[in-house]
DNA sequence: TAAGTCACG
DNA sequence: ACGTACGTGACTTAT
């Protein structure tokens, strides 16, 4: 059977081995994944990049006894090639109290990676793979895959017999694609370490090292670098074998570590919990996928490409040359060089900045400035979204599948890639109609149900501040609230810019805002900026004090929590460094309560689905966008949609301010909305 | 592979 | 004095 052709390989062309390693280092993906070198591997990938300072971690300050174990003792590996060995195992599997399993496949893609072997681990140095299909030179003969999945089925979906794996997402859709449902997956080390650990890296590779002082065969070891790359199914069954049980061996052992480091502590435990249903919900909206139109999104491609066209001749015109509109670079040569216009900012490494800030201002004075910031836009939609999504579409569900990484972001919550579902345009008219091309069904509608203003309620949650508070409990417009207190009127008598005002210091609130980033957002001077925090500050003194407090917590822990108990470690909180000091403190006021609505909308999923598996309902959960879940909704039960998910969502915890979950309904996601 | 830019909550 | 709203992912250009 010919293998298809993976995601990346469409959009990347040839991936080489480093892309394939980057891939698996930054989303965790399982099995693949190898240090590059001993003691190089916990390093942050990203570098230490200016953009994310207070997370790069240090040490020197947080040094903790790690529990490092190193296995002395005899391994022992078997590979299953004769009916007598597996059926020796089989009661060997079914007595286990838990059983490390890990999958070998041909692609990263889940949705379309094909099974090449299990291997599986009932103790630390013992471990046992069996290879499905492995097609190279001098494979030997294997059992009969569909045999053998017959006889293993039962176990697998057997929810008594508990599995643990790393990433075990991953390993729910490669056994789903053989048509395998497993049940009792209780344990994940890549989820253990995100909630123990989450500003340390999560690979297998990363915790064998970090807890149990392990290495083992890297994946280029096995398979190669570069054009020279093979396949899994490619290699050497014997090294296939030894490379797989080392996998599941070594996810088992740091099991035994991280687990009962977790038990110890009853809030970690509740948000792994929490963090283990989410992985499971997550496995159910990635399978679902959603439906996407093509040919509206071609029309816009089509209409896009036209009017970039005609900005570019426009461009040209004005410049008095033809140039790359797209290069910074270039652009900074024909606004500073040969038009003279002047430099309002700097990039982080010195160059001339033409960002969209930079363009808003030139294009007062200047006629090219506002031709390339609507090219850039529409260049954005166009390479971004109407070019690409309909691309993105599975061969054999003709839906678009994304994949959520659970263990990415700091504050608890998800990321999405492959495509990116979390930033589709909507801040625009142009960008909206996008939207227009994520469809349901004939006989069903999109549903979109997100929680309102649920940062500020958690802010009144945390701050315990009255006037915050009472808003909420009224029900009042909360930014026009914010502008009747600061601005010293009465809610009906606030103006439309003073509610803008008020808007944009909510969100930096959040944000762990000075009077600069305020000023820089409204457009005003520094002192009017600081005037607004003083006021602010004054009529809601709960915020004040809880801001304070947060700020201290961290310092005096290194970390700071979510309601739920979710940590965050910050390691630059007591930095000599200003700036890097400074970073880490906007983080730990922003962690709880950016974290927090993560929790909350993570137990909305499990409780949701929950709901509707329970009941026995139809209604698809399709996509998660950090405040809201998007459904496809069969026409029958979109009164039930109607009452039963903002209940369900508004009821997932007892906070001091009523949570509030809206909900709407359309042919698309932009009617949803 | 990095830098710049911009899409989202 | 210092650089400044928090958290992400994808695309393009240029090295």
């Amino acid at each position: 059977m010919p293998e298809l052709p993976s995601l990346e390989t469409i959009r990347l062309g040839q991936p080489n081995d480093a892309d394939l390693l980057a891939f698996y280092e930054k989303y965790g993906f399982k099995g693949l994944v190898r240090s590059r070198g001993a003691g190089g591997s916990d390093a942050n990938t990203g570098s230490d990049k200016a953009a994310k300072p207070a997370f790069v971690p240090q040490d020197d300050l947080f040094a903790e006894p790690e529990p490092v174990v190193t296995v002395t003792g005899d391994k022992h590996y078997e590979t299953i090639l004769t009916w007598d060995q597996f059926d020796a195992w089989l009661p060997k599997l079914e007595a286990a109290e838990c059983v490390a399993i890990d999958t070998e496949t041909t692609s990263l893609d889940a949705m379309r990676a094909d099974l090449v072997g299990i291997s599986w681990s009932v103790k630390p140095g013992e471990a046992a793979y069996l290879p499905l299909r492995h097609d190279g030179p001098d494979a030997p003969v294997l059992l009969p895959m569909d045999e053998v999945l017959a006889k293993l089925k039962p176990w697998l979906e057997n929810p008594l017999k508990l599995k643990v794996g790393q990433h075990i997402k991953y390993d729910r859709h490669v056994f789903a694609n053989v048509g395998i449902e497993v049940k009792g997956y209780a344990h994940d080390t890549m989820l253990q370490s995100y909630v123990l650990e989450v500003h340390k890296p999560h690979s297998l590779t990363s915790l064998a090292l970090r807890h149990v002082g392990r290495t083992g065969i890297t994946y280029e070891d096995l398979c190669g670098k570069g054009a020279h790359q093979i396949s899994f199914a490619q290699v050497d069954v014997e090294k296939a074998s030894e490379y797989s049980c080392e996998d599941s061996d070594q996810c088992l052992d740091v099991h035994g570590v991280l687990w009962p480091r977790i038990q110890a502590d009853a809030k970690l435990q509740a948000i792994y919990d929490i963090e283990i249903a989410t992985s499971e919900a997550l496995f159910r909206i990635e399978r679902n996928g959603v439906l996407i139109d093509g040919p509206t999104l071609a029309a816009q491609s089509q209409a896009l490409g036209q009017r970039i066209l005609q900005l570019e001749t426009e461009a040209y015109e004005i410049a008095g040359q033809p140039f790359n509109l797209s290069s910074p670079k270039q652009l900074g040569e024909i606004f500073f060089d040969k038009l003279g216009l002047p430099v309002i900012k700097k990039t982080a490494t010195g160059a001339r900045s033409t960002d969209e800030e930079v363009l808003e201002k030139l294009a007062e004075d200047y006629p090219l400035p506002a031709r390339i910031l609507e090219h850039r836009s529409l260049s954005k939609l166009k390479g971004t979204y109407t070019d690409k999504l309909a691309l993105m579409a599975h061969p054999r569900t003709g839906r678009v599948h994304t994949h959520y990484a659970q263990a990415v972001a700091v504050t608890g919550r998800l990321s999405s890639n492959d495509p990116n579902l979390q930033n589709i345009p909507v801040r625009t008219p142009e960008g909206r109609k996008v939207r227009e091309a994520f469809v349901a069904p004939a006989g069903c509608v999109i549903a979109s149900a997100d929680y309102s203003q649920i940062e500020l309620r958690i802010m009144a949650h945390l701050s315990d501040d009255a006037a915050l508070l009472k808003a909420f409990h009224e029900g009042l417009d909360v930014h026009k609230a914010t502008a009747a207190e600061v601005f010293g009127a009465t809610p009906d008598t606030v103006s439309s810019e003073q509610r803008r005002y008020a808007k944009t210091i909510n969100f930096g609130l959040i944000y762990g805002m000075s009077a600069f980033g305020l000023a820089k957002a409204l457009g005003i001077d520094n002192t009017a900026a600081k005037n607004y925090i003083t006021r602010y500050f004054e009529r809601f003194a709960g915020v004040k004090r809880y801001m304070d407090e947060t700020r201290e917590q961290a310092k005096a822990k290194g970390y700071v929590e979510t309601v739920f108990g979710r940590r965050l470690m910050l390691p630059e909180i007591n930095s000599p460094n200003g700036p890097r000091r400074a970073g880490a403190e906007r983080a730990a006021i922003n962690a709880p309560m950016q974290g927090t609505a993560a929790d909350l909308i993570k137990l909305s999923m499990v409780a949701v689905q929950k709901a509707l598996d329970e009941q026995g309902k139809a209604t698809k959960v399709i996509m998660q966008v950090h405040d809201e879940l998007v459904f496809e909704v069969p026409e029958s039960e979109v009164e039930w949609v109607r009452t039963e998910v903002p209940r369900i969502m508004a009821g997932v915890a007892n906070l001091k301010v009523p949570l509030l979950a809206e909900v709407g309904f359309g042919p698309n996601w932009e009617q949803a909305h």
